[in-house]
DNA sequence: GAGTGGTCTAGACCACTAT
DNA sequence: TAGTGGTCTAGACCACTCG
């Protein structure tokens, strides 16, 4: 164990016990860190939970629960008789509530947003079937112009009930609906999401600075919160000559 | 709390610890199943981890996993303070490796698949840099049409590094490619994909029995193993007309 | 056989929510 | 204030993998 100088073993990790962070997050927050740093080399075992909560001052359980947190982000691979790894690269942000603003952003494409309507009408009976509200009750509708580039990508339309969220336009042009929702209090669960595929009409085209009859990739998504209650109804357009959605899958065993 | 008759209270729980099956997986395993049969209902409180663990004879922290696990696949809501709750109807299949084969199978479409091409053929420059092998390195290519009810769905392309599996045409064409590796030892961490459209070709629209110019849903995807060796590189199109990607997500918090 | 992760126990105290 | 989940401890034994 003198011959070589694991990564792990070079790592101060710094646990503050009167943080209101939790310790297995400190800890889990350190290793990615670590990883991200490439401290800890793809390949690299960490080996041994034991030692390691010996070392840091840490019952067991706690340690497995901050390595745990990591697996499940696809970071690290744990095997039974044989340790845990830094997964080989290739993996980072996996699949979330994908939102094209904080994609476009990511990928540094400075999108801007334009508002096109934003107003409060009766649901129309295909968005009430699918926010679960009653035909003709009142549900915001929002429809906006993605760039990137100073250049049309997507074509948005949002439902929302009424009673969710305060039409704030200069916000939504700014931050993106789903920063919005989440800072009225709302807290996403889970989302269906449908993608497809067809041409563009003529006004479509218009629009999205394409042809009549362009491909557009489709997107049609409920989201639910935390209580099953549908907060968004999104049908969105995207021209397929400058957009693909773009994610990572993990396989649960 | 003679009242009412709680929905968990009437749940017999059988646990068997002579079973290889850990506690905490029965457990979870018979919850869920309580919540498909509808005997704990949307929105019922599971309530008090530590009476039920008492109940159960468990300790809490198996309690606790069991419940845990079910949190994560988006069956379950906990609120501190609060309580336990059964998350409210729309949740379900939450997006995995998707393979075509399986998501007509749940359908009920009955695909059929035909093979029209396998063989074993020095690795293209894209192929090569996807799968991370040496360019000219030996690649299994499999080409194939995906049916639904006897009309073409999908035509899809792969390539495998060649060493990983044996082709088998008959295996192939009845249970799928992802199963095939499965058995074959491989253990899938993760994949990335990018879903985009695009209008068919003149071949293409022979082939799926479109139009030229018809619109396409494209999917490219690289999967990995635990190892984090490349070992499927997939590039697939679908008939947008015939077939949408369709999926839950699942927000992290 | 040695070393690893996987499971499980029986407690403890804290933070948050509701009333 | 009572009740809930959230965190943490200090052990124990088992199952699997590898040399």
């Amino acid at each position: 164990m003198t011959s070589t100088a694991s990564g792990l073993a070079a790592i101060h990790f710094a646990l503050d016990r009167t943080s209101p962070v939790p310790l297995y997050h400190q800890l889990a927050q350190q290793l990615e860190a670590a990883v991200e740093r490439g401290v800890l080399a793809p390949g690299d075992r960490l080996g041994n939970e034991v030692d390691l909560s010996v070392r840091l001052g840490l019952s067991r359980p706690t340690v497995r629960q901050a390595i745990q947190s990591l697996v499940d982000k696809g970071l690290l691979v744990r095997r039974r008789g044989v340790g845990t790894q830094v997964v080989h690269s290739q993996v980072r942000r996996p699949l979330k509530l994908s939102s094209l603003h904080d994609d476009l952003e990511e990928a540094g494409q400075h999108p801007t947003t334009r508002v096109l309507r934003g107003e409060t009408v009766p649901a129309p009976p295909d968005v009430a079937a699918a926010l679960g509200v009653g035909e003709g009750s009142e549900v915001t509708v929002l429809e906006r112009l993605r760039c990137a580039h100073g250049v049309p990508v997507a074509f948005l339309v949002n439902h929302l009930p009424a009673d969710l969220i305060r039409l704030d336009t200069a916000a939504l042009e700014s931050t993106g609906l789903y920063r919005m929702m989440r800072s009225a209090g709302i807290t996403l669960h889970s989302a269906r999401q449908s993608v497809g595929a067809r041409r563009a009409t003529a006004e479509e085209g218009d629009l999205l600075q394409e042809a009549e009859g362009a491909a557009l990739l489709t997107m049609r998504r409920t989201a639910y919160d935390d209580t099953g209650r549908a907060v968004e109804y999104g049908t969105h357009i995207y021209r397929a000559s400058r957009y693909a959605f773009d994610f990572q899958l993990l396989v649960r065993p």
